[in-house]
DNA sequence: TAAAATCATTGACATTTATCAATAGTTTTT
DNA sequence: AAAAACTATTGATAAATGTCAATGATTTTA
């Protein structure tokens, strides 16, 4: 749906109708059905995606089969592979559906395009981007700071939603422990 | 000193003499002597912060006194607080000089506003702010993914001047290990 | 609706890692 | 030059976490 990313925009910068068209003439409108792929391993990644409705995962899988969680996506939230974009090499990592999903597509040349006319487009982006560097910093200190069990409630708080959104075993995967860990921290929470 | 940041820029963008030298005119040369704070915990952070010279850390110090560092900045390298930039809010980090260091200060609002009226200085954050991010993600995928061993093999393997620099016990503190893990990791490995 | 897949939990056990303490070598400071 | 501080290593032990397997509940699929 583009009204979704039409508001998603017009709450954050003010812009003119005529620019927000142009913005939207250039959005490949994708849909995907539950445990479709919109990137797999080894596929360079091109795209900036805009999720419009639904919800995703980012998760790279290794050597002995386990998936590792980069990111959830939900709804407004934008996601992707920003190394495979930008050095245009093989992406790591797989990003899947976890529900029916709508997500809006912008190539790399036309998302730069607009980015280079669209001043308020180009700010918009880069304090996203800085938000998202900000967010990537608190998980790296979660990660080296905290232990399992403070990295779980962590996430809760920080998360809500998506904690009640994706099964219990994916919050593992995300803060990098194993699922029969999670739950018995969770069991032993209950006790106390 | 001065040229090395000019130095730095040009190299980076194609820039007018006069942008350069006023983006210079707004630096603060800080001097700082091995063991000095550059940033305390509590305090706001309120500056962009460029490492001309020397070599500094950006650590937390958790309950039990542990330490946890976030990040290393070697000359040509940024460091500060995003996140106590952006929100004004106390600092939950120290950056401290582990070398002799000379640093070039921007105030929040003149850097904000050298990106405003500079377009190229303007595109040459955002390329920096992007590849950070870049990096960030990926030392997240390190610490949800990989062994102990693995993130020391990385680590080396990624920053091996930076490796060389510090004692192993921060490398152990950075990747999220105790220091007689590490060692241990390292004599095991010997044994091969 | 029956079968299959997914999910969370639990037990048993192995492995990894942290903690505490001691030591010795090195570097820094006085 | 001596003292102090820092650093890396090692041993002993405890704690945390992972792995494998089984179970039952729930959800999804056919």
């Amino acid at each position: 749906m583009l009204e979704v990313f039409k508001k998603y925009i017009t709450d954050k910068v003010s812009i003119s109708e005529d620019e927000l068209n142009e913005i939207l003439s250039y959005a490949i409108l994708k849909k995907l059905r539950k445990r479709q792929f919109l990137l797999q391993e080894g596929d360079v990644w091109r795209y900036n995606a805009f999720v419009s409705s639904g919800f995703l995962r980012k998760f790279s899988v290794d050597d002995k089969g386990t998936e590792h969680i980069m990111s959830f996506s939900p709804e407004n939230y934008w996601t992707g592979d920003r190394e495979s974009l930008v050095n245009e090499t093989p992406s790591k990592f797989n990003i899947e559906a976890l529900e029916n999903s709508e997500i809006l597509l912008f190539k790399k040349e036309d998302f730069e395009m607009l980015c280079r006319k669209i001043h308020v487009f180009n700010n918009m982006v880069n304090n996203i981007l800085h938000r998202s560097f900000i967010t990537s910093q608190s998980r790296i200190h979660s990660s080296i700071s905290l232990s399992s069990e403070e990295k779980y409630n962590n996430f809760v708080l920080k998360f809500p939603s998506i904690a009640n959104r994706v099964p219990q075993h994916m919050i593992a995967s995300y803060i990098g422990i194993s699922p029969e860990t999670l739950s018995r921290i969770r069991s032993q929470a209950n006790k106390k």
